[in-house]
DNA sequence: TTAATCGTTTAGATAGATCTAAACGTTAAG
DNA sequence: CTTAACGTTTAGATCTATCTAAACGATTAA
């Protein structure tokens, strides 16, 4: 029979599997995150393969990426060709990876893409029945630009914290009333 | 030749499309989303049909998924069939709506399959060789825990404000320092 | 040199999501 | 009652992402 302790594990790894899911990762690479963090030691790729159930190939991958974002470290060991893994386990620190890298850069785009098209509406001068519908656009791709911006000085101004757990909005907002 | 207003109205429909994309939406979501945001008036689905180049059943599909979003209105006329269709221009209305359906069930269900993990952990006693390992997980487990509760009560915070807009960063963090 | 052990890459298989086309149910008009 | 105009649903096609299995290159050990 199964033990408690390997019950909670799974459960707990199923978890996270569906966060993953959920967030448009793969499944896997929430299993391996969540194998990674239930490890009290760093664990080799092949025992993943055993562990998670999938193939080494999938687990390189998903390891690959799960680096990317920050998620878990690679250790080396000299004269040891085995890589060594664990989980980054700073929650706050890797939220903000991810806001930098990869939602950055998308709001960034998304931002140019407004601007672009805003810049494209007034090239050239428009017949006159086209004006009225000219004007109708320019105001919503300004507003939406505007959205745009906001977000990412918001975003910008969380990065600079040094840490994410002292932005207590909580604490924050008990000193002031905003209107 | 294409008209300019044309080619901006595309370029911005493209963009959008590109963001659904990137945040795990269909393409068409954007893309129907971008041409109701960029219409003076309400939009039919059989107007979206050729303007968005998808068949009726998509357009039926997404449409309804949009407007449980929170991203899309419709209206009914009196002694008229069709539905109209508009854009929610609200932003921060729609990231509300977005945060308190949508990732607040699943913070809640993270935080609650966590804290299962946690009872399961605990049901029975183990092995002294155990221990050790199951101390282990317990710790991080609670780390975890903490941090789903955190946020849970920072997105809770978020959607006390009738208004998004009020929750101003910049402006409350200049006043303050952190330690 | 040969064999074994790594992580990575790739070709093809598989699964899941989304689309199309068509059938459908409903409502209003003729 | 019949027909036309809607939005919705569904069966099957298609497309995309991910997986597996196998080949690969590199490195170490024998």
């Amino acid at each position: 029979m199964q033990k408690n302790i390997d019950r909670s594990r799974e459960n707990f790894i199923q978890g996270i599997s569906r966060i993953s899911s959920f967030w448009g990762f793969p499944k896997a690479m929430g299993a391996i995150y969540g194998a990674l963090y239930l490890s009290p030691e760093p664990v080799t790729m092949d025992e993943l393969v055993s562990t998670v159930g999938i193939s080494k190939g999938a687990i390189s991958t998903n390891v690959k990426n799960l680096e990317r974002w920050g998620m878990i470290v690679r250790d080396f060991k000299l004269g040891d060709r085995k890589d060594y893994l664990r989980a980054e386990i700073d929650f706050w620190k890797i939220i903000k990876g991810i806001l930098k890298e990869r939602e950055k850069n998308e709001f960034d785009l998304a931002l140019k893409k407004v601007s672009e098209s805003i810049e494209m509406l007034n090239e050239e001068e428009c017949s006159a029945e086209d004006k009225k519908l000219k004007n109708f656009y320019d105001g919503r791709l300004e507003d939406m630009k505007q959205f745009f911006d906001t977000l990412d000085k918001m975003v910008g101004l969380i990065l600079a914290f040094d840490d994410l757990k002292s932005l207590n909005l909580k604490k924050l907002l008990s000193k002031r009333k905003l209107k």
